[in-house]
DNA sequence: CCGTTAATATGTAATTATTACAATATAATA
DNA sequence: TATTATATTGTAATAATTACATATTAACGG
């Protein structure tokens, strides 16, 4: 019954590649950003094969899709329960690791069965902080 | 100063229309679904107009971009501080009207200055419940 | 009320991210 | 080592959004 999704994927030198640039990975790469790093050691990688990638992986929780970017998604190896800080203007994206207390009530939760949360903040990262100021 | 931004803009047909719309609107509409709903009275409006409409509401503050649906953006004409459940089955979105202790300590921060936040919670809305429920 | 003009609307084309698909190649297994 | 299901590749298709040039019009002053 506790269907440990325990379900293995042939392990290719493309997907090695990808793995091994995600592994510990906390920059929050987009697919391109990663298609344009792992090419650098294999050249001969396609973009289809890292969005490929990308999907079985999702489809394994062994990564998390992103949608706090509004220009691309975003695609983050670390699965466990965290939350991000994203820079209004470069979107770089940092990790917040700490606790919210975000339980919702069964009256305002209308009816829906609440699976999942996370904190997006947004602001300016230190290196857009200075470059702002230089402006002036 | 306090530049209060009370720049005013061209009052159109179309932007009355966008506005009347959006009015009061919780059902964080996409693009395309303004366009479709504004159409019905308007039919010669143009979906270029929807959107720059939409970037110039942006611009002041009279409407929130949301990027909580992976397919599109999504707007708010409710840019006070409130958070959202979205369905992760039909991606149906519902306000949740709740404050969170969301502080968040200068050493966790990063250096960056954070202005915004923004609490997303998913899960299945009722419907998507019950037609779960029915496929066994 | 009318003329002027800066701002806006429109339609089309371009761009960008992502997905679909068909043909080829290959990892895993027996 | 042969088999085969699965993965990779390249290209083409989609979908959302943006860019741009042209035509239109709201708002203001006279």
């Amino acid at each position: 019954m506790t269907e440990d999704k325990v379900k293995k994927i042939k392990m290719t030198p493309q997907r090695a590649a990808i793995l091994k640039y995600l592994d510990g990975n906390t920059s929050h790469p987009s697919a391109e950003t990663i298609f344009e790093a792992v090419r650098k050691k294999y050249p001969m990688i396609s973009f289809t094969t890292v969005y490929n990638t990308l999907q079985t992986l999702k489809d394994l929780d062994r990564v998390r899709e992103l949608n706090i970017d509004d220009e691309r998604k975003r695609y983050d190896p670390n699965v466990n329960i965290h939350h991000h800080l994203i820079c209004t203007n470069c979107r770089k994206i940092v990790d917040i690791r700490m606790d919210f207390p975000l339980n919702v009530p069964d009256e305002k939760a209308q009816g829906y069965m609440i699976s999942g949360r996370h904190v997006e903040f947004y602001g300016l990262c230190p290196k857009c902080r200075n470059k702002k100021k230089n402006n002036y």
